[in-house]
DNA sequence: CTGATCCATTCCGTCCTACGGAACGGCAGG
DNA sequence: CCTGCCGTTCCGTAGGACGGAATGGATCAG
């Protein structure tokens, strides 16, 4: 067993990067630790330069300095590099957030969001977290653009999973219909079965030139602000094309100019 | 006065960003802290899963959750964004760190930095610390290129300052012939006159389309893997130089694709 | 093989400090 | 004015963090 006040401390920074401000009360909420404590708590944080107390926004927030506690971690692959610019390009002029998420087994984990830019994030920020490859957008999006003997296996595994969401699995004919839309589309967007029902994903993937699906790229809004999914997929998916193949090349560019050997998209 | 176990937690925390592996005797060294504590605090960030206690190693290292603790932040300038991909992709072919800095007043501060990625790193992690212009390869491969107006404010502030670093604005021929010779050479080295001795950073500007001098880009390397600077800088300076004038053109695609209305470049 | 040295880790009794219920002051709405 | 909700402060208590000393390896010298 480790130290209380150190685990407690680590959950709450947490619990702060998942919103741009957080008060007291939603704080108390989501950690369950009794109030003076988290006062206690972000006190420290606060005087050690981690943490600011908006008091106009009313609330607490990371600061910069969040950044040296992780600053010494990268071996993120090179296509998160590449694509993070545009992600934060898009949620710049669009304002809705945008993810990349990199392929993990039978799901895909989401490697960099833009949730801390948007003004209007319908989640908290996601990093880190793992989606299905079958009701997901971006999930989807990854695994419908797979090819060949990679697609198979995939969908072997996903077979003999009793994850409820990935129950289309058991259903070839279906699935093989959906693949066959989110093709055409050129885009995937989460099943309208699983939650949360009050936004919505548009994701792409993002194939390098060698035709190897290496990522997919997410937007993420609600669904109150559009009168339909095709209003939204008609305003988004073209934006979100556009970038993944701009990452694609700037990939390509990367690896030419600078002649990279390979780039090893182990996960984790 | 905070709590003083989170204190110390998150001072070791800083600590493990700035090497790859850490011994419980260099933490002891450099925390101070007895080493029982080190290793109760240790125990504790490693169930919570921030750290991993590499056996192979002999060590301690940040994991990747840390990534949680500073995920929520960005803020970043696009120009950060834009150049990691090229400082990861330098770092990947020729090993030794390369860092992004940015304008901060009378200096730079680091923010980016590939020294994770590096095996051969002759610095820790260095993001979020300052240089001063006309010593430091990064402060003043961004001064030398300033230009107008600007460049005589930054002048005149330098001026003001009693800092050693900043001796050389006292002597207005001897800094005038610097920056000529470092706008013919198209890039700076840090001064032989200040430490660290045994590495030699190369910078070199990133000028937007504009030219604006947005930021600046370098290598850090050991002096001792090069019979000299010149050998170094004519292996390292066409690389940087490259990439820099990529990360400009990046920056120009992604605002014009992306169309955004401005990229204001506050720092923190 | 023995003894010395250095290291990470565990023990355990002491003391302190983190804890949280209760109280407080501020604010908004009725 | 009162009521409800908020963030913050108080303060007596008790449980937990603390760290010196002991332990268990690993490495090296003789």
């Amino acid at each position: 067993m480790g130290i209380r006040a150190i685990e407690r401390a680590m959950n709450v920074l947490q619990e702060l990067n998942l919103q741009p401000i957080n008060t007291i009360a939603q704080l108390h909420a989501r950690t369950k630790l009794p109030k003076p404590t988290l006062v206690r708590i972000l006190k420290t944080l606060e005087d050690a330069g981690y943490v600011e107390n908006d008091v106009r926004e009313g609330g607490y927030r990371v600061s910069a300095l969040v950044t040296s506690l992780s600053s010494g971690f990268h071996k993120g692959p090179l296509v998160v590099e590449a694509g993070r610019a545009w992600a934060v390009a898009i949620t710049r002029k669009h304002k809705w957030p945008t993810a990349i998420a990199l392929p993990d087994y039978d799901g895909v984990i989401i490697r960099f969001s833009t949730v801390p830019d948007s003004p209007v994030s319908p989640f908290h920020s996601t990093v880190n977290r793992r989606l299905n490859l079958l009701t997901r957008g971006m999930g989807l999006a990854y695994f419908a653009f797979l090819e060949g003997e990679e697609a198979e296996l995939i969908t072997d595994v996903l077979r003999r999973s009793d994850d409820p969401e990935n129950a289309l699995s058991h259903h070839p004919a279906e699935l093989a219909r959906l693949v066959r839309k989110v093709r055409a589309n050129g885009y995937a967007t989460r099943s309208s079965l699983v939650e949360p029902r009050n936004s919505n994903t548009i994701a792409v993937p993002i194939i390098a030139k060698s035709g190897k699906v290496l990522a997919s790229l997410g937007l993420t809004y609600f669904t109150s602000a559009f009168s339909s999914e095709q209003e939204a997929c008609a305003r988004y998916a073209p934006v979100l094309q556009s970038a993944a193949s701009a990452i694609a090349d700037d990939l390509e560019r990367l690896s030419r100019s600078i002649s990279i050997e390979d780039d090893n998209p182990a996960a984790v």
